[in-house]
RNA sequence: GGUCUGUUCGUCUAGGGGUUAGGACACCAGAUUUUCAUUCUGGUAACACGGGUUCGAUUCCCGUACAGACUACCA
């Protein structure tokens, strides 16, 4: 293993719909690992299934990952030294290593039709068998160029008769692998099946094409999930036939992202049954035409998703939790990803938001109200949206909440908080908000604390306490029984529109 | 069923042969001179079980249990 190696990753995915949750994460992972060793990420699509093509997903998976700030050095769309980077034009490519596997031996025709795949596993399941695996053993009764003779297989060849190549797995033999993660994990080669390496449309399968590829791609490290744990000692022995073992990357199988409830792997089947996405984005299914919502659609910031994702599975070595993205690619590193699978907890997710939507400057976050104010037909100057903002970030966990949490910066209240106003409005609050309005008409300086004083002089005159109409007062100002700081706001708000409000109020509810 | 992988508070996790087992989310209580969904302070809460090894194990080893992944001409 030459120490020398450029770090070089790999996101590769399969365009079969969005991408969720943990895709987004193996990405993150792979970026992370290769910015961290000033090497490359790239991203190749992984479309040797035409019969599973979705029209869009590959363009959904490219803009998750823009969204996301994951920017691939090379791929589709953006090219590069080793392209293409989608396998369905890397057709040709193949069958060169499929022939070299061929002429060694370690790897052979199967002419098995597809009933007769299925005759041979329900008669290996009545015998006892509970996944029958086309392997050393059932290959000996199966149509191939192992149990064929030469003639005859040359003949099927020759009358172009379909076949797929499989790989011949050895017996006997004990395959190990190092993983950065798990360390060394070693499976007999009897417990393995003669996987498919090239089918009978002249694709090759994901096992072919994915060592291949990170052959002529120079990858170095393999990130993952880890259901592909189980298929990677046969991705060794291919390396191994291939005559690659010296360039065989380095792999690092990370656990799976589980339900919050109950058990299993996080899938794209879950959509927003589980009452949260499991998307980065909106997605639109093309056959069915069901929507799935996405996390930039639900409000999340790309940056506070990308937080959430890093902790499911990997932790610094002290207790920080709020990352950029830089100080992330500082901090991370692959030893440090734990080996058990991590439960999503949308609680916690939500968090994150509210904590990164704190961080976030008044100015970005009044730009991104803007538009939300324009549906409502508001429109203000930005200095004006900007205090706003900044009044309110404290209290919003989503920038969707925004509109609902200041609508009273922008307009009078249509309707007041009954249960404040029921419980609070007696007599002397008609007393004590009618002096309100005449010391908040007086002052010239209308300032938090000068209004905050004025309200205390309004209790002190009428010997009432004043805390006993502060939620009133911030009812009447806002219909709103919560909000933030009330004198920030009601200084925000200005004079005039306070007392106004105070004035109409009086009208409504005045005893 | 088989193979592989895993198991520290409800959740994400830190730690590691001798610790009051640490942090965060959530939850509960108090505080912010009784606005609040923010903030602050405090609190409840965990080493799956059984055997070893050891002076000592939550930490190392072996079993058991449980969980998950995989088991296609899908990736």
């Amino acid at each position: 293993m030459s120490i020398e190696r450029r770090v070089r990753t790999r996101f590769a995915p399969s365009p079969t719909g969005p991408l969720h949750l943990g895709g987004v994460r193996t990405a993150l992972y792979c970026w992370l690992f290769a910015k961290k060793n000033g090497g490359d990420f790239l991203l190749r699509i992984e479309d040797t299934d035409q019969e599973r093509f979705v029209p869009g997903a590959e363009e959904y998976i490219i803009e998750s990952l823009n969204w996301a700030g994951l920017h691939y050095d090379e791929g589709p769309g953006v090219g590069g030294p080793h392209g293409p980077y989608r396998q369905s034009e890397r057709k040709p490519i193949y069958r060169k290593y499929v022939d070299q596997l061929l002429t060694a031996g370690h790897a052979y025709y199967a002419f098995d039709t597809k009933q007769e795949l299925d005759d041979m596993r329900e008669r290996m399941t009545k015998a006892g068998m509970v996944s029958p695996k086309y392997d050393h053993v059932t290959r000996e009764y199966m149509k191939n160029s192992l149990t064929l003779s030469k003639d005859e297989v040359d003949a099927r060849l020759a009358a172009g008769e379909p076949y797929v190549v499989r790989i011949k797995i050895p017996r006997n033999e004990e395959i190990r692998l190092h993983d950065i993660i798990r360390g060394w994990v070693s499976v007999r080669s009897n417990e393995l099946d003669d996987k498919v390496l090239f089918k009978s449309d002249g694709m090759p399968t994901y096992h072919m094409a994915n060592v291949v590829d990170d052959y002529l791609m120079n990858i170095s490290h393999v990130i993952r999930g880890e259901e592909w744990l189980p298929s990677a000692p046969t991705h060794v022995l291919l390396y191994k036939y291939l005559g690659w073992e010296d360039q065989m990357p380095q792999f690092a199988h990370l656990p799976l992202i589980l339900k919050p409830e109950g058990n299993g792997k996080l899938s794209k089947r879950d959509g927003d049954r589980l009452g949260f996405p499991v998307f980065s984005l909106n997605w639109t299914d093309p056959f069915s035409g069901e929507t799935s919502s996405g996390y930039r659609e639900a409000g999340y910031l790309p940056d506070a998703y990308i937080n959430i994702l890093v902790m499911l599975g990997w932790h610094p070595t002290d207790n920080k939790e709020l990352f950029t993205k830089d100080e992330l690619i500082e901090a991370f590193s692959l030893e440090r990803v734990s080996k058990s699978g991590a439960k999503f907890d949308p609680e916690k997710a939500k968090w994150y938001n509210h904590q990164y939507l704190k961080m976030t400057d008044n100015a970005i976050l009044a730009e991104a109200f803007l538009p939300q104010l324009k549906d409502q037909g508001i429109e203000i100057n930005l200095e004006y949206v900007q205090n706003v903002c900044g009044l309110i970030k404290e209290k919003a966990t989503f920038m969707k909440d925004f509109w609902s949490l200041s609508s009273y910066f922008f307009k009078k209240p249509e309707h007041y908080d009954e249960k404040v106003i029921e419980k609070k409005w007696d007599a002397e609050a008609s007393l004590f908000l009618s002096a309100l309005i005449n010391i908040f008409s007086t002052l010239t300086d209308f300032k938090s604390e000068s209004a905050h004083k004025g309200f205390e002089e309004a209790a002190v005159s009428l010997n009432l306490k004043s805390g006993n109409y502060m939620q009133l007062f911030r009812v009447v100002v806002s219909g709103q029984a919560s909000g933030p700081s009330i004198w920030d706001m009601v200084a925000l708000i200005g004079k005039d529109e306070i007392v106004n409000r105070l004035q109409l109020a009086m009208q409504l509810y005045g005893k």
